[in-house]
This record gives C-alpha cells, structure tokens and sequence, in this order.
DNA sequence: TAAAATCCGGGATGAACGTCCCGCTTTTCC
DNA sequence: GGAAAAGCGGGACGTTCATCCCGGATTTTA
C-alpha cells in the first residue's frame, strides 16, 4: 500500500461500518485504546498530512503499533474510520442549507464549507486531491454522501439560473481542490475567502 | 552524492546549468546515454507522474541505474533538466505575449496555456501542485522565471483594469493547481477550456 | 594499437513504512 | 480468586526506492 495511497475503495466504508457495531463488544481497555487512536489520528493527519507514518501515530498516542493494526488493519482503514465522522457532519449541513436557503446561495455556501474544510485539514485536502482517494465513492455505502449533495445542490442552483448551467460536477470539484491548494489556506482566512470570491463569480451566471 | 562533480551548492539550478556546461566534455556514448535518458524520463514524467521509480526510467531507456544516477545525482535534478527546457519555452512565450498583446488578454492566455501545461503533463502538475517542487524558485537562477513572469503579467492586467485588483498571485497559482487537478484534463479539452473560462471570468473586473 | 581515461551495468546498501506475529499483561467472567 | 479470553507492545518481515559502488567494457589519446 506503499505509492498509491488509498487507491481501491469498492467496498470498504461498508466494512468499517461493521466494524463500528463490534466495537460495543471491545474490552475496556481496547474501547479506551481505539478512542485514543482515532483521536490522535485525526489531529495528526489533520495538521501534518496523510504522510505519517503509522509508528508515529501509535507513539503520539502512547500504544504500540501492532495496537493500531489491530482496530484499523490498515492506513487507509484508519483515515476511512476519522472521514466517517466528518463527512456525517458534512452530509447533515448539506441538507440544513439545502433546506432552508434560497438554492445558489445553499450552493455556494456548502462550496465555501467544503473548502474551509480542506483548507484547515491537510489530510482530508491530500485525500480529496489525491490521484487515489475518490470523494465520489466514500461514504455513498455508509450513507454520507458528500459528493451526491454537491451534485444536487449544484443542480438546484443551475436549475434556479444561480449558476452558468454549462458548470459541471467535476469542473466544481476540480476548483474545489484549486481553492484548498492555497498557500496558507489554514491561517489566512482573507486569502481563502479572496479565492472563494473569485471562483464562486466565475461560476455564477452573468 | 557524486561529491566530485558537484560541488557549487550556491543553488540547485545554478548547479545544473554548470553540468550542462560540462556535458559539452562528454565522452560520446556518455552523451547519446545522457541525452536518451533525459527523453524517456520526460515522456515517462509526462504520462505517469513524478512517482515512477529511477530504475523503470533506467529500464525503458536501456541502461543502468547507475548510468541515470550520474548523471543526475538525484531524482530532483533529472526532473529539473527536464523542466529547463519547458520552463525556457514557456518564458518566451510570455514574454512574446507581454510585449504583442493587450495585458489582459496577456495574463488570461498565458495562464490558460500553464493550465494546458499542467494539465497533460501529469510530472509538471505535480510539482506544480507543490509535492515537493517550487515553481517559485524554480529556473529563477538560470533566467526562466515562470513565477516572474506570471507575477508580472497579473500586475499590468490589474494596471490595465482587467483583473480584480485585489487578487494576488498566490491566488492564481492556487486556482492554476485546481484547474489542472480536473479529471481527464489531458483528453477532455473541452472540459478544460471550460474550467479555465470559469477562472478567468472570475478573475476579471466585475 | 595499447595504455589511460571515462563510463557502464546492475547488484549492494540503507532507509522508510505498512503489516503481521507472538510472548506477556490486563480484563472479564464464573 | 483464578482461569480463560482478549488485548498489548514492539520487534520482525517484506516491499519499495533512491543512491552508491566497483569490476569490467568502451572510448579516447598518444
């Protein structure tokens, strides 16, 4: 699993899915582990990237490597088991804002969260720009599906002449992407919100 | 490190214009092995991306690994032979396109041809995107400043009131690095002349 | 053409990681 | 309280690479 980081995805999230409903069994001790784990995980992917090394992540937390393996057989179960959340999160404002606001601006707003997100968490950027991870596939089985609510609240907001109808699914992904690549997307807010701007009036109907 | 033949570290690029100075010395098969070398790693870069390993370059170019590694030390200097020579043609045309055009027309063009650029060379894309490789300080030594020229073509399109004044180049690189991220950007022009019209109309003067 | 300079091939080396395994410890359950 | 079950730590192993090295081949030189 060396080059291509979290290539095959066919499957997976329904797997950690299962695995979530076996960890009301775990010992004590295992349950307190995993939590730790899966904390740590995310602070360190979110700060430093995809990039550590698994060692690493079982020092910060204090348990060994073989710990890790043991809750999440692999990395890229590991980085599923921390998107989960986060994309329920995601998933669950999509809805708030298609719901309750005028269809361009839900669009766009759920556009700017997205990129907020990305920009201020360097793992799940890597994982959204990587020639590997597929944010069109993850979380559809475990029910978050990120991708489909970016679809349909484009579609809306093409439907209600909010946004150029010529804009297609992957143009708004691709820029999503653009938009998190920024330098310093973590600390400058300006700069972020400069670029969000920019592509959002370039998406916008004349 | 081949310490001998290397040795000026005043900058990396410098270094490599001082062996291309040297390659003039060469023994004949040497050069014609040096000179192969540098073609298939291009071609391999261009369609594969940075991640290919040395010894499938040296593989497909019918020599050794070590035949590849001295004479480009490192993995950095082969790819930097490589992009001197793209980055000296993409200067001249900015330039060409300064010194012919209206400097609005300027800056959309020539980013339009970086995004092309990028977009079907997966290599340059990549160091582009910032794994590992600075377009920044990039071939400044060796007078081809693509950064530089970019930098500079923003500043008149904003002088001449095309662009938004209050975009700044690191939004452009950001939003280059998004286009060039969208799928099949290689085979579907279409979709990339798209993705490049949202930019630009985003980019201009309301 | 033969010695000398130069270069070649590709195996060796070493580092970085992900994953697996097993002897030992902690928890659970009766 | 004690035995069985579950889990733990961290070293071992297998891979993947970039880079180095050196015996031998090739080119240059005199």
């Amino acid at each position: 699993m060396n080059v291509p980081l979290f290539q095959d995805y066919s499957g997976r999230l329904s797997r950690l899915a299962m695995e979530e409903c076996v960890a009301r069994e775990l010992r004590a001790d295992a349950r307190r582990n995993r939590a730790r784990v899966l904390a740590v995980a995310a602070e360190v992917f979110a700060a430093e990237g995809l990039g550590v090394p698994i060692h690493e992540i079982a020092r910060r937390a204090g348990v060994g490597t073989g710990t890790v393996s043991r809750h999440f057989p692999t990395k890229e179960a590991l980085y599923e088991a921390i998107l989960l959340e986060r994309m329920e999160r995601l998933t669950a404002e999509a809805d708030a804002m298609a719901a309750s606001e005028e269809p361009g601006e839900a669009f766009f707003r759920f556009f700017a969260t997205l990129v907020h997100e990305g920009a201020t968490n360097r793992g799940l950027a890597e994982a959204l720009a990587g020639a590997g991870y597929d944010l069109d596939t993850a979380g559809v089985e475990a029910g978050h599906d990120i991708s489909g609510r970016l679809r349909t609240l484009l579609a809306m907001a093409q439907q209600a002449g909010s946004v150029r109808s010529d804009v297609e699914y992957a143009d708004v992904k691709a820029l999503m992407v653009g938009c998190q690549a920024h330098p310093g997307g973590g600390t400058d807010k300006a700069a972020l919100d400069r670029i969000i701007s920019i592509v959002c009036s370039g998406l916008r109907t004349p």
